[in-house]
DNA sequence: ACCTGAACACCGTTCAAGT
DNA sequence: ACCTGAACACCGTTCAAGT
């Protein structure tokens, strides 16, 4: 660590109103898009939450794409965590698979906006994002880790894990798609038993036994 | 037919630059969308290429989510007639079914920024666009009827058609997405071996054998 | 280095006015 | 009825200037 440095949270208060002004960007950007969705999310709004002037934040993002890569490489990050955590305490196997298929869901429902800045198109535009292909590459490989591990067991089709990942990623995906858009919202079917009834779907798909 | 109006065409060319504004309006947007995106679309830039008035437009639809519901609900249409295509010159069946998966992917390569208007979020936000729910049901409808007629024949799993459909709806849905945010642009796969083995998956979890 | 305020070039939408 | 031009309230972004 740093010798001597001034004490920064003396003098620095009122000068320089942030210690982490990135990450409060960050974290105010996350709060606008669950709480009013992305629409209302304007860079004018969020320095005003903040205390900032409209501008601070092109110190930290270099335009709103930016900070919307962020947020979705934020969504990312919590996306792993929670696909992992299913997978695990739902003790692995094939009833592990199909608890990660309802969380991957379950995240997209609890988080509709976000979820629909991760999977938007602000991603592949043009420069790539390389801290987002990262996370999101992250994302995906908990799941091919989780099939390329029922394989080695014998439990799966032969196709490579990769394959047959992407073929329960789209499933999922779709089916997230579709809930968050209230299109599973039909008289007569409880939105539960379709997920239910779909995961096991995808399982079978796969040939996925244990 | 009406009896007598003063010839509309002679008088009507500089007075009322358009005969049928709201196809027009309609046509330009799909244009621009299909060109430049859904970001490029500005109701000023329509009435320019228009040569209209920027205000113009007010006329026949009621603000900018009006028109892009317009556009998602020809979107819609187009799409059913390219699914109840497929499965005709498939020949029904089994092959009917996977060539109707792919003919969805397909539209959604071809089209990509119109089917991100299709499945936006503009929908369901507030009061229902009719048109619209008339038509993305008539195109869902279209699988719904594909899968109950090979279920007649018994060749697929005993659940309803729509749980059915739904299951293989989401499949090719997640995978259409993926497709165009350029996903499955990975080192070593090629696209439409992925997009085959696909669709016969899904045709797999759903039972169907002819 | 980090933050500010004024300014620029856009945008959707409204409205009184024309024919 | 259908169209127009001016005006309003926004927006992302740039830039010279402050500390």
């Amino acid at each position: 660590m740093p010798a001597s440095r001034p004490s920064p949270e003396r003098k620095s208060r009122r000068a320089y109103h942030h210690g982490n002004l990135r990450q409060a960007l960050l974290a105010q950007a996350l709060r606008t898009i669950h709480e009013d969705g992305v629409d209302a999310l304007t860079l004018r709004d969020v320095g005003a939450r903040l205390r900032v002037s409209r501008t601070a934040l092109y110190r930290h993002f270099s335009n709103k794409k930016a900070l919307l890569s962020a947020v979705a490489t934020e969504g990312f990050r919590e996306f792993r965590l929670a696909l992992s955590d299913a997978w695990d305490k739902a003790g692995r196997g094939r009833a592990g698979f199909e608890a990660q298929g309802l969380a991957y869901v379950r995240f997209a429902r609890e988080n509709p906006s976000h979820y629909r800045v991760m999977f938007g198109g602000a991603l592949r535009e043009d420069g790539c994002d390389t801290d987002l292909d990262r996370e999101s590459t992250g994302a995906f490989r908990v799941l091919v880790d989780a099939i390329a591990e029922l394989q080695r067991a014998g439990n799966t089709r032969p196709e490579p894990p990769e394959l047959l990942a992407l073929v329960a990623w789209s499933g999922v995906h779709g089916l997230a798609m579709l809930a968050i858009d209230g299109q599973l919202e039909r008289p007569g079917v409880v939105i539960d038993d379709v997920l239910r009834f779909h995961v096991a779907r995808l399982a079978d798909a796969l040939g996925i036994r244990a």
